[in-house]
DNA sequence: TTGACATGTTATATTTTTATAACATTTTAT
DNA sequence: ATAAAATGTTATAAAAATATAACATGTCAA
């Protein structure tokens, strides 16, 4: 499995307004699958379990079951990996980049 | 136009592998959009173009025409504003939510 | 054990993305 | 002016993601 692939699923997690807000909700503290669906009504419940297939397939949640419970909790450290990987790097050329458009635009005959 | 709006584009817009590569390519210096079809020849033209209308919704690509060429570059200012608002936070409570599913995970019979 | 609860699976319909073809526009060079 | 080059647009086919229904499993509590 490589690390192209790895960035793939967490990007294309992250893609969905519904798994950023499912990710969200998990921010501040664990919950159930069942705490979760009532806490997103619109959705029907395979819809979320769905989701969070995607975001367990992603290792953006770690799933631990107690009992007839599975309580999901927020895995942040592949989102840290981007940001260190990719994100880092465009942040760190960004001025780099934007000066070089300034120069360029303003010398149009080039 | 609502801040979660901006972001569900930038996000899609990274969904994609191939424009992640086209952003990769825009890293290092600005190019034509002839030059990137070149890069990425196994993708029909067409493709490529509607790729970069998708980068360029997101505000992921500031587009400069230059009589018949169009000068494509990268703007990482999006990203950064994501790992400003995003990232940041769940960076930011990594630890804390490890730490915390660490000590629920070894006391099973709460 | 038995019924209710919480979760899980599989199949399928709907919607969205992606790829491409066909055609149009603008600019350069002759 | 005219042909070729570079880019752009629109329509449509193909593929992927999302929503939901129908059904299945495991666990708790009486």
């Amino acid at each position: 499995m490589s690390r192209e692939d790895d960035s793939d699923r967490i990007f294309k997690a992250l893609a969905d307004k519904r798994r950023r807000r499912i990710l969200d909700l998990l921010k501040d503290s664990p919950k159930t699958t069942g705490a979760l669906c009532a806490a997103i009504p619109e959705l029907d419940r395979c819809t979320v379990m769905q989701h969070m297939r995607v975001l367990e397939a992603a290792d953006l949640i770690i799933v631990q079951r107690k009992g007839r419970e599975r309580w999901n909790y927020l895995n942040a450290l592949p989102i840290k990996d981007i940001h260190d990987r990719w994100i880092g790097d465009y942040a760190e050329n960004a001025v780099n980049l934007l000066s070089r458009l300034k120069s360029d635009l303003e010398a149009p005959t080039n």
